[in-house]
DNA sequence: GTGGCCAAGTCAACGACGTTGACATGACCG
DNA sequence: CGGTCATGTCAACGTCGTTGACTTGGCCAC
């Protein structure tokens, strides 16, 4: 007992309860990158312990992307379900933008590294219902849902890259994106917001057209898919 | 005139120079970052040199992506103009994803940032007059320019992420097809491609119905655009 | 001309980072 | 009781961006 209380030698890390210090750690600070160091230290723990629980950063990275995952898929299946199709795709939206953004550091660093988890997978099957559910065929609804989740995924991806920015930097981008598009910009993270808003809503008109819906509240005619040799 | 010939004291390095044998270098190795240090041997300089023409490596990255800019414009501009408004946004994006994902490294490394170049503003511009020629108001055709950019550029960024390093594997399979198939690289890339084209189409329909636009092609009925409380 | 300012380049070094290999230690199992 | 194995520590490495001290030579004012 010198220093560390008795003598642990089992437990004290688990890949499990590194995970989780870890996503405690990018709430704590959101903007601070998530490294070894940091995260060993937190666990006073050596940095370099963590890999005996995971093969590389990357690995953990992953990890911590599913778990994300999972807590997006979680808040999702828990609220009450609704036939409006364009509302679930809104809150699909609105969950991931929250469960990123509220940690722009590790969403960045995520990057595109979303193979693979099984939590994803259950992202993509949720979406893939909201659209089956809106009268997408079996195979286009997989399609539909798959180019959903880039579109949204890599919105976000890009806002938190922004947000991570180091001030000055930061800044820099904002007075860009002011003298780009005009003057109504007031802060970063609102021109993101109102500009992926913007996205988001013709995406759903086009995915709308895409259905050859007829909506309840507006008449319109189809509006028929064909295959255009665009690129 | 041993090797350099007699004396160069005043010129050797520049800032012209510089960022044209970093894009070079890009070019030539595809998938490896972009690192002072490399620059440096390639430039037969110390690598701190370069510091004394960019005041560091963000701000050399930032000039690369407006040089960037200017190519794709460049290319943009060069082509014959078409009534077609959703031809020309499928140019913009086919000119975008060619430019940045002959580099992914470089790509992937440019990330969300707004260079802020000049050459930025004229894409800018070039985009949002193609929205006013297509009917879009002028404060709107701003904001849908700003929206289409991001769009595209996010997923462009993501693909160059996914194909610059996500894993040796996939960095080595990249590789082999690229040695296969020449300059275009396919393969496991080919997903994403197609990705990017169903989202494009969708937006574009989007885009089509916010407008209220009767198609040549296909005789459809108005969409009016009515605002929506999505999120 | 001459002396000083200054741009441009070199060199050594730093701190942060991910990663590796050699070691220690205690648990568990035969 | 002895060996194997999982877990953690420690020292070290290589890469990266960046800084500061130093050198060198051109240019301009006097």
């Amino acid at each position: 007992m010198t220093q560390t209380a008795t003598r642990r030698v089992r437990p004290v890390l688990s890949r499990d309860g590194i995970a989780e210090t870890a996503l405690r750690m990018t709430l704590e600070r959101p903007f601070t990158p998530l490294t070894l160091a940091r995260l060993g230290a937190e666990l006073s723990a050596d940095p370099t312990a963590l890999y005996r629980h995971y093969r590389s950063r990357d690995d953990l990275i992953r990890e911590l992307g599913d778990r994300l995952f999972g807590e997006m898929v979680g808040t999702l299946e828990a609220a009450e379900a609704t036939n409006d199709w364009e509302a679930m795709l809104g809150r699909v939206t609105t969950v991931m933008r929250t469960v990123l953004l509220r940690r722009p550091a590790l969403a960045a660093d995520l990057g595109t590294r979303f193979t693979g988890g099984p939590n994803e997978q259950r992202g993509v099957a949720l979406v893939r219902g909201i659209l089956e559910r809106a009268g997408f065929p079996s195979h286009e609804a997989s399609v539909q849902a798959r180019a959903f989740g880039e579109l949204v995924l890599s919105a976000v991806v890009m806002t938190a890259s922004m947000m991570s920015l180091p001030s000055d930097a930061q800044e820099f981008e904002l007075e860009v994106s002011r003298s780009l598009y005009g003057g109504d910009v007031r802060g970063a993270l609102e021109y993101e917001d109102t500009t992926f808003d913007s996205i988001f809503e013709t995406y759903l008109l086009g995915l709308r057209a895409r259905l050859g819906h007829t909506n309840g509240t507006t008449e319109g005619a189809n509006m028929n898919h064909h295959e255009r040799g665009e690129r």
